[in-house]
DNA sequence: CCTATTGACACCTGTTACGTTACGCGTTAC
DNA sequence: GTAACGCGTAACGTAACAGGTGTCAATAGG
Protein backbone atom coordinates (compact mmCIF):
# COMPACT_ATOMS: atom_id res chain seq x y z
CA UNK A 1 0.00 0.00 0.00
CA UNK A 2 1.74 3.08 0.90
CA UNK A 3 4.87 3.53 2.88
CA UNK A 4 5.68 2.54 6.17
CA UNK A 5 4.70 5.68 8.46
CA UNK A 6 7.69 7.59 10.18
CA UNK A 7 8.03 5.71 14.25
CA UNK A 8 6.77 8.58 16.35
CA UNK A 9 10.28 8.59 18.33
CA UNK A 10 11.80 9.19 15.40
CA UNK A 11 9.78 12.69 14.80
CA UNK A 12 10.67 13.52 18.96
CA UNK A 13 14.18 12.82 18.47
CA UNK A 14 14.53 14.73 15.26
CA UNK A 15 11.99 18.00 15.45
CA UNK A 16 11.99 18.17 19.39
CA UNK A 17 15.17 16.98 20.99
CA UNK A 18 17.50 17.94 18.51
CA UNK A 19 16.12 21.28 18.05
CA UNK A 20 16.55 21.93 21.21
CA UNK A 21 19.64 20.20 22.31
CA UNK A 22 18.47 17.81 24.84
CA UNK A 23 20.50 14.94 25.29
CA UNK A 24 18.24 11.40 25.90
CA UNK A 25 19.63 11.48 29.55
CA UNK A 26 18.63 15.18 30.04
CA UNK A 27 15.09 14.70 27.86
CA UNK A 28 14.44 11.72 29.83
CA UNK A 29 14.93 13.55 33.56
CA UNK A 30 12.73 15.69 32.43
CA UNK A 31 9.95 13.90 31.00
CA UNK A 32 10.05 11.58 34.03
CA UNK A 33 11.44 8.49 32.61
CA UNK A 34 13.82 6.55 32.91
CA UNK A 35 16.88 6.83 30.08
CA UNK A 36 16.38 3.32 28.56
CA UNK A 37 12.54 3.90 28.10
CA UNK A 38 13.58 7.06 26.06
CA UNK A 39 16.19 5.79 24.24
CA UNK A 40 14.72 2.56 23.61
CA UNK A 41 11.67 4.78 21.53
CA UNK A 42 13.90 7.60 19.51
CA UNK A 43 15.54 4.39 18.33
CA UNK A 44 12.34 2.81 17.53
CA UNK A 45 12.70 -0.23 20.18
CA UNK A 46 9.60 0.53 21.48
CA UNK A 47 6.09 1.72 20.67
CA UNK A 48 4.97 5.08 21.99
CA UNK A 49 2.87 4.36 25.31
CA UNK A 50 -0.23 6.01 26.42
CA UNK A 51 1.90 7.16 29.66
CA UNK A 52 4.65 8.42 27.40
CA UNK A 53 2.49 10.53 25.00
CA UNK A 54 0.79 12.40 28.12
CA UNK A 55 4.44 13.40 29.32
CA UNK A 56 5.68 14.52 25.60
CA UNK A 57 2.29 16.40 25.28
CA UNK A 58 2.70 18.44 28.55
CA UNK A 59 6.53 18.92 28.32
CA UNK A 60 5.95 20.32 24.54
CA UNK A 61 2.99 21.68 24.96
CA UNK A 62 1.39 19.50 22.09
CA UNK A 63 -1.86 17.05 21.99
CA UNK A 64 -1.14 13.46 23.04
CA UNK A 65 -3.64 12.62 20.42
CA UNK A 66 -1.10 13.95 17.49
CA UNK A 67 1.35 11.64 18.50
CA UNK A 68 -0.65 8.60 19.37
CA UNK A 69 -1.97 8.73 16.42
CA UNK A 70 1.44 8.64 14.57
CA UNK A 71 1.91 5.27 16.59
CA UNK A 72 -1.30 4.40 15.50
CA UNK A 73 -1.18 4.85 11.96
CA UNK A 74 2.56 2.84 12.17
CA UNK A 75 0.72 0.28 14.77
CA UNK A 76 -1.80 0.12 11.49
CA UNK A 77 0.59 -0.35 9.04
CA UNK A 78 2.66 -3.10 10.43
CA UNK A 79 -0.64 -5.28 11.26
CA UNK A 80 -1.46 -4.65 8.03
CA UNK A 81 1.64 -6.00 6.28
CA UNK A 82 1.23 -9.54 7.59
CA UNK A 83 -0.94 -12.16 6.24
CA UNK A 84 -4.18 -10.90 5.73
CA UNK A 85 -6.91 -12.15 8.61
CA UNK A 86 -9.02 -14.50 7.56
CA UNK A 87 -12.95 -12.65 7.91
CA UNK A 88 -16.13 -13.47 7.22
CA UNK A 89 -17.62 -10.56 5.96
CA UNK A 90 -21.16 -9.62 8.28
CA UNK A 91 -24.28 -9.70 6.32
CA UNK A 92 -24.40 -6.12 5.69
CA UNK A 93 -28.00 -4.81 4.66
CA UNK A 94 -26.82 -3.99 0.77
CA UNK A 95 -25.79 -0.28 0.52
CA UNK A 96 -26.98 1.50 -2.54
CA UNK A 97 -26.62 -1.92 -4.26
CA UNK A 98 -27.66 -1.77 -7.52
CA UNK B 1 -12.34 16.76 31.92
CA UNK B 2 -15.39 15.63 29.09
CA UNK B 3 -17.35 12.57 29.66
CA UNK B 4 -15.86 9.14 29.72
CA UNK B 5 -15.56 8.16 26.04
CA UNK B 6 -17.77 5.09 24.89
CA UNK B 7 -16.04 1.62 24.67
CA UNK B 8 -15.59 0.33 21.07
CA UNK B 9 -16.84 -2.81 22.11
CA UNK B 10 -20.37 -1.54 23.40
CA UNK B 11 -20.61 0.15 19.76
CA UNK B 12 -19.75 -2.51 17.94
CA UNK B 13 -22.54 -5.09 19.90
CA UNK B 14 -24.92 -2.30 19.58
CA UNK B 15 -24.74 -0.85 16.27
CA UNK B 16 -23.11 -4.03 14.55
CA UNK B 17 -23.98 -7.50 16.45
CA UNK B 18 -27.59 -6.59 17.73
CA UNK B 19 -28.99 -4.96 14.44
CA UNK B 20 -27.29 -8.00 12.80
CA UNK B 21 -28.75 -10.35 15.01
CA UNK B 22 -25.30 -11.84 15.61
CA UNK B 23 -24.48 -13.53 18.82
CA UNK B 24 -20.89 -13.86 20.25
CA UNK B 25 -20.44 -17.14 18.76
CA UNK B 26 -21.40 -16.22 15.44
CA UNK B 27 -19.59 -12.99 15.27
CA UNK B 28 -16.41 -14.84 17.07
CA UNK B 29 -16.36 -17.34 14.32
CA UNK B 30 -17.00 -15.22 11.67
CA UNK B 31 -14.22 -12.46 12.98
CA UNK B 32 -11.71 -15.53 13.60
CA UNK B 33 -11.18 -15.07 16.65
CA UNK B 34 -12.26 -16.87 20.10
CA UNK B 35 -15.58 -16.42 21.94
CA UNK B 36 -13.91 -15.25 24.89
CA UNK B 37 -11.71 -12.93 22.91
CA UNK B 38 -15.14 -11.31 21.58
CA UNK B 39 -17.18 -11.61 24.67
CA UNK B 40 -14.59 -9.75 27.09
CA UNK B 41 -14.43 -7.17 24.70
CA UNK B 42 -17.85 -6.33 23.98
CA UNK B 43 -18.72 -6.41 27.97
CA UNK B 44 -15.58 -3.64 28.40
CA UNK B 45 -13.37 -6.44 29.74
CA UNK B 46 -10.09 -5.69 27.32
CA UNK B 47 -9.49 -2.89 24.92
CA UNK B 48 -9.87 -3.01 21.27
CA UNK B 49 -6.36 -4.53 20.18
CA UNK B 50 -5.03 -3.84 16.50
CA UNK B 51 -5.52 -7.23 15.04
CA UNK B 52 -9.55 -6.87 16.55
CA UNK B 53 -10.30 -3.42 14.93
CA UNK B 54 -8.64 -5.11 11.33
CA UNK B 55 -10.90 -7.66 11.51
CA UNK B 56 -13.74 -6.06 12.58
CA UNK B 57 -12.88 -3.29 9.36
CA UNK B 58 -12.73 -6.11 7.26
CA UNK B 59 -16.19 -7.75 8.25
CA UNK B 60 -18.01 -5.01 8.68
CA UNK B 61 -16.46 -2.75 5.74
CA UNK B 62 -15.60 -0.01 8.12
CA UNK B 63 -12.11 1.53 8.50
CA UNK B 64 -9.88 -0.19 11.37
CA UNK B 65 -8.82 3.58 12.19
CA UNK B 66 -12.24 4.88 13.06
CA UNK B 67 -12.28 2.24 15.61
CA UNK B 68 -9.06 2.50 16.98
CA UNK B 69 -9.76 6.02 17.31
CA UNK B 70 -12.23 4.97 19.85
CA UNK B 71 -10.41 2.93 21.95
CA UNK B 72 -8.05 6.05 21.69
CA UNK B 73 -9.59 8.00 23.33
CA UNK B 74 -11.12 5.63 26.02
CA UNK B 75 -7.20 5.24 26.66
CA UNK B 76 -5.88 8.20 26.94
CA UNK B 77 -9.21 9.77 28.89
CA UNK B 78 -8.77 6.71 31.65
CA UNK B 79 -4.77 7.47 31.75
CA UNK B 80 -5.59 11.14 32.04
CA UNK B 81 -8.05 9.94 34.96
CA UNK B 82 -4.94 9.23 37.43
CA UNK B 83 -2.94 11.76 39.04
CA UNK B 84 -1.06 14.23 36.61
CA UNK B 85 2.11 13.23 35.48
CA UNK B 86 5.09 15.21 36.84
CA UNK B 87 6.87 16.91 33.68
CA UNK B 88 9.33 19.34 33.75
CA UNK B 89 8.54 21.46 30.57
CA UNK B 90 10.89 21.79 27.76
CA UNK B 91 12.75 24.80 26.85
CA UNK B 92 10.44 25.73 23.67
CA UNK B 93 11.06 28.93 22.05
CA UNK B 94 8.54 31.57 22.58
CA UNK B 95 5.66 31.22 20.87
CA UNK B 96 4.17 34.82 19.84
CA UNK B 97 5.31 36.07 23.56
CA UNK B 98 4.80 39.32 24.43
C1' DC C 1 -35.33 -35.39 31.90
C1' DC C 2 -31.51 -35.05 28.83
C1' DT C 3 -28.58 -32.67 25.61
C1' DA C 4 -26.63 -28.96 22.87
C1' DT C 5 -25.72 -24.19 22.75
C1' DT C 6 -24.48 -19.94 24.66
C1' DG C 7 -21.94 -16.66 27.34
C1' DA C 8 -19.00 -15.48 31.16
C1' DC C 9 -15.17 -16.52 34.01
C1' DA C 10 -10.56 -18.94 36.05
C1' DC C 11 -6.12 -20.39 34.77
C1' DC C 12 -2.15 -20.14 31.98
C1' DT C 13 0.91 -18.11 28.44
C1' DG C 14 3.13 -14.78 25.28
C1' DT C 15 4.04 -10.07 24.58
C1' DT C 16 5.54 -5.67 25.84
C1' DA C 17 6.73 -1.21 28.24
C1' DC C 18 9.37 0.05 32.04
C1' DG C 19 12.83 0.47 36.01
C1' DT C 20 17.27 -0.84 37.77
C1' DT C 21 21.88 -2.05 37.17
C1' DA C 22 25.91 -2.81 34.63
C1' DC C 23 28.89 -2.84 30.69
C1' DG C 24 31.41 -1.21 26.41
C1' DC C 25 32.41 2.58 23.39
C1' DG C 26 33.46 7.22 21.76
C1' DT C 27 34.44 12.00 22.92
C1' DT C 28 36.36 15.55 25.68
C1' DA C 29 39.07 17.57 29.53
C1' DC C 30 42.86 17.40 32.67
C1' DG D 1 47.24 8.15 30.15
C1' DT D 2 43.25 8.81 32.86
C1' DA D 3 38.80 10.43 34.26
C1' DA D 4 34.26 12.13 33.28
C1' DC D 5 30.43 12.20 30.48
C1' DG D 6 26.83 10.79 27.08
C1' DC D 7 24.95 7.12 24.78
C1' DG D 8 23.30 2.55 23.45
C1' DT D 9 22.34 -1.85 25.05
C1' DA D 10 22.05 -6.27 27.56
C1' DA D 11 20.21 -8.89 31.58
C1' DC D 12 17.20 -9.12 35.17
C1' DG D 13 12.62 -8.61 37.15
C1' DT D 14 7.80 -6.41 37.35
C1' DA D 15 3.30 -5.25 35.82
C1' DA D 16 -0.33 -5.05 32.37
C1' DC D 17 -2.91 -7.18 29.18
C1' DA D 18 -4.86 -9.77 25.08
C1' DG D 19 -5.86 -14.26 23.84
C1' DG D 20 -6.61 -19.60 23.91
C1' DT D 21 -8.29 -23.48 26.49
C1' DG D 22 -11.23 -25.40 29.65
C1' DT D 23 -15.18 -25.16 32.56
C1' DC D 24 -19.61 -24.12 34.40
C1' DA D 25 -24.33 -21.99 34.97
C1' DA D 26 -28.21 -20.83 32.36
C1' DT D 27 -31.17 -21.59 28.62
C1' DA D 28 -33.64 -23.74 24.71
C1' DG D 29 -35.26 -28.10 22.09
C1' DG D 30 -35.78 -32.89 21.77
Amino acid sequence: MTRKPTHPGVVFLEDVMKPLNLSVTDAARMLGVSRKALSEFVNEKSSLSTDMALRIAKATNTSAESWLNMQQKLTLWSASQHEPTNVIPFPLPNVMEG
